[in-house]
DNA sequence: CCTAACGCTCTTTTT
DNA sequence: GAGCGTTAGG
């Protein structure tokens, strides 16, 4: 034990230490925090206060779980199988597979990912005859993931107008097909999870009675329903409720665009009556400057809990600021610097090229490519993301559960065995007269033997029959043969790769099989009953089954691979190995640490982003983003914004960002010449100053670039309806040129120039 | 039924 | 500029 606390700093060991109650630790960047996590595990195990069973702990991401694991159980020589540690959504996967019929679903479910869900939202338009340029699949997919991120099903959301009340409507109709189809979204399997365990006290009780101790990571990203959930689990309010123990921070909650709300760090302060809340302010890893940009900018923001990083590290070099002429020359210019850091002594791989969204990056990798520098860009397509792999999935899936319609329609045709759009539509005609799924209705279409269809339930069904008994890896391998998806890729020419990659999927599978305890021998089609189920009596004289921590108890071998398949979306990382240069954007830099980082694009509507900066909680989102990426370096920091950039084929002419100003001077070193813009006079909002804009250089520069007649910066306006106003910013050229135009009391407005009459005053 | 050409959109991302 | 979805033609 002592050389579990050892090395830890008095607020860490506070933390680790704390009795069992529910805390809140507010743990900055570079502050410890998995260190404290695994820690606190460990301690409050080999002390005897709990037993792992006990333990539940959550993560956001697989990475995450997979590091807590892996730490913990080098500091603990014990089984770490009895303890729940996952992601919020693998855990309730596994909740919801024990006690399916509970939940009121078929044993054998199946996940949609976002793509998935996104192309079941199609075709639910498409069958119900609905507009899709009314009711885009996105803007319903939004609609629906928010309600259930907020625990609401159709009947409980607000519908306040018409539209509102048609978006209700299909979520209902929704939720009815995904019940038909055995198919459950990400959120769904949070929301059923949480609707099983309040409704069902036995089941509640159970839980609650097991976990003495539940820890949450990343706690400033969970959602309303992650919330409840977790006040559910906890048992919160009661007296014998769970000790929560919540790390996080508020300063790098990012993600609010998809549901995160950071009131809940405040919310379990007051609902859980936190005696406990520690500010971990020590940082192990940036130099001085980095920090002190970091903290100075952060204090820009106005709804912070408060928190003030410190380092005992000296000041170390300054923050490099560079000005480029264009997003080339910026690239160019990153690849110099890098290569004297290469020079100096630094791997590549402690070389981070940051930047807001990943349209940046192909500029970046070009200049990278030509300079013959290995680079690594993360945040690509996933494997199991892969059309290939999507495919092979889908012929798994539809083994699996024969009425999921979304795998049905994935490869009843692919690769194509001449069914075409117009035979699915009667068959999806005659499903919906019988109420059935698309492979029940095939006999109702003329499913006569011989007919293309009748062969491929016939292929199907004779998957199903010669691998029943067998492993999962063979069933895998056996059903990329049968499903002719390797002939089809091997008469394609660029089908090598794809090849390829179905041969890694059979590999992913005896992984799998391993990994999680799947007996080689274990039939894939039925779960093998297990000794280490836990049964249990409830009120009713029914037996509970305990979802205990190893899958091979509640489920099958496939069921359990497809589900990982949806919920581990695998690797995104091209090449590894490799010393590399990391490339990636500022939302998947968070939680890494690099030597030496680049920010790039530091321009108003790109960073801080242009559909951010409506609202001041937008901007402050941004200001979290900007304030992540600083923390990111350890010794070095490059900032970098450019005149002119590229962007969707068009020109665009950007401000340099108003985090650039926000920095202390003290701190920066500006490589290139640093031109005082008269519109930062104030730092309420770079837009506010606008009408004070004379003659200045990215004017002049936009000059250069396009004819004398065309439209400038800080050119004053006349416009009929909005009155005068002045050109506050231009983006794209000749006739698909648009203008930020500043009318004062009419606020900003983005005008079409070709379209807009305006007239110069 | 299948392929080629056009036209639209377009943050950030994990599960 | 690129990827996707729709449409026109073979």
């Amino acid at each position: 034990m002592q050389n579990l606390l050892h090395n830890l700093n008095p607020e860490q060991l506070a933390a680790v230490t704390l009795p069992a109650q529910s805390a809140l630790i507010l743990a900055g960047a570079g502050s410890g925090k998995t260190r404290v996590l695994t820690t606190r595990i460990a301690w409050l195990i080999q002390t005897g206060q709990v037993s792992p069973q006990g333990v539940l702990a959550v993560t956001f991401t697989n990475k995450a779980a997979k590091e807590l694991l892996t730490r913990l159980s080098a500091m603990l020589p014990i089984n770490t199988r009895g303890m729940w540690i996952g992601t919020f959504h693998g855990l309730c996967n596994r909740l919801l597979r024990a006690h399916h019929r509970d939940a009121g679903l078929p044993q054998t479910f199946q996940i949609l990912d976002s793509g998935d869900q996104l192309s079941f939202i199609k075709r639910l338009l498409k069958a119900n005859n609905i507009d899709d340029e009314k009711f885009p699949p996105k803007t319903l997919m939004y609609f629906i993931n928010s309600a259930k991120d907020q625990g609401l099903r159709a009947a409980q959301v607000d519908a306040y107008d018409e539209f509102n009340r048609k978006l209700v409507g299909l979520y209902d109709l929704y939720d009815a097909q995904c019940q038909r189809e055995g198919v459950v979204d990400f959120a769904e399997l949070l929301l059923r999870t949480y609707e099983l365990l309040s409704r069902n006290q036995p089941l509640r009780e159970h839980y609650q009675a097991r976990f003495k101790h539940i820890l949450v990571d990343e706690f400033q990203d969970t959602n309303d329903l992650q919330y409840k959930w977790l006040k559910l689990m906890a048992g919160a309010g009661s007296s014998r409720g769970a000790a929560v123990f919540a790390v996080g921070d508020d300063d790098q909650s990012i993600y609010a665009f998809r549901g995160a709300n950071v009131g809940n760090m405040s919310a379990f302060e007051r609902e859980f009556e936190v005696q406990n809340l520690i500010k971990l302010e020590q940082n192990y890893r940036s130099h001085g400057h980095i920090l002190d940009s970091a903290n100075i900018l952060i204090a820009n923001n106005s709804k912070r809990l408060g928190k003030n990083l410190r380092t005992d590290a000296g000041h170390g070099e300054p923050v490099r600021v560079m000005e480029a002429s264009s997003d080339i020359q910026e690239a160019n210019w990153i690849i110099e610097e890098a290569k004297n850091l290469i020079r100096e002594g630094l791997p590549r791989s402690e070389i981070a090229i940051l930047y807001r969204s990943n349209a940046q990056s192909r500029v970046i990798e070009h200049a990278l490519f030509s300079a013959n520098i290995p680079y690594r860009v993360y945040g690509g397509q996933r494997f199991f993301e892969r059309a290939e792999i999507k495919h092979a999935i889908a012929y798994l899936q539809l083994m699996d559960n024969l009425h999921n319609d979304s795998a049905f329609l994935r490869v009843v045709n692919f690769p194509t065995r001449g069914i075409g759009a117009r035979s699915l539509e009667q068959l999806q005609d005659a499903a919906k007269q019988h109420a059935c799924s698309l492979y029940a209705a095939v006999p109702y279409v003329g499913g006569k033997a011989g007919s293309s269809l009748a062969a491929f339930i016939k292929l199907i069904e004779g998957a199903r029959f010669e691998t029943q008994y067998l492993p999962l890896p063979e069933m895998v391998q056996i059903v990329i043969e049968l499903s002719t998806l390797k002939t089809h890729y091997q008469t394609e020419k660029e089908g090598a790769d794809r090849i390829e990659n179905l041969d890694q999927l059979v590999n992913a599978a005896s992984l799998f099989v391993s990994e999680e305890g799947f007996g080689k021998d274990a039939p894939a089609l039925t779960g093998p009953a297990s000794a280490n189920t836990v049964l249990l009596e409830n009120g009713d004289g029914n037996v509970i089954i305990d979802a205990d921590a190893a899958l091979p108890t509640v489920m099958s071998p496939l069921s359990a691979f497809l589900s990982h398949a949806s919920l581990e979306a695998g690797d995104n990382q091209a090449q590894a190995g490799q010393d590399a240069m990391q490339l990636m954007t500022v939302h998947s830099a968070k939680g890494l640490e690099f030597d030496a980082v680049f920010i790039t694009g530091l321009e108003e509507g790109l960073f801080p982003h242009e559909n951010s900066a409506q609202e001041e909680s937008g901007v402050e989102e941004e200001r979290r983003l900007m304030y992540v990426a600083i923390t990111r370096a350890r010794q070095r920091l490059y900032l970098s914004f450019s005149q002119t950039r590229m962007l969707h084929g068009q020109t665009r002419y950007n401000m340099r960002s108003r985090f650039l100003e926000e920095l202390p001077e003290e701190s920066l070193k500006w490589l290139s010449p640093k031109i005082q813009p008269q519109w930062f006079g104030n730092k309420k909002s770079a837009w506010d100053d606008a009408p004070a804009v004379g003659a200045n250089r990215i004017a002049q520069n936009f000059n250069q670039v396009a004819d004398a007649n065309a439209w400038r910066i800080g050119q004053g306006v006349a416009h009929p309806k909005f009155g005068e106003g002045v050109i506050v910013n231009i983006e794209g050229s000749g006739t698909n040129a648009r203008a930020h135009i500043n009318f004062g009391k009419f606020g900003m407005k983005l005008l079409d120039l070709s379209i807009a009459k305006l007239e110069k005053i």
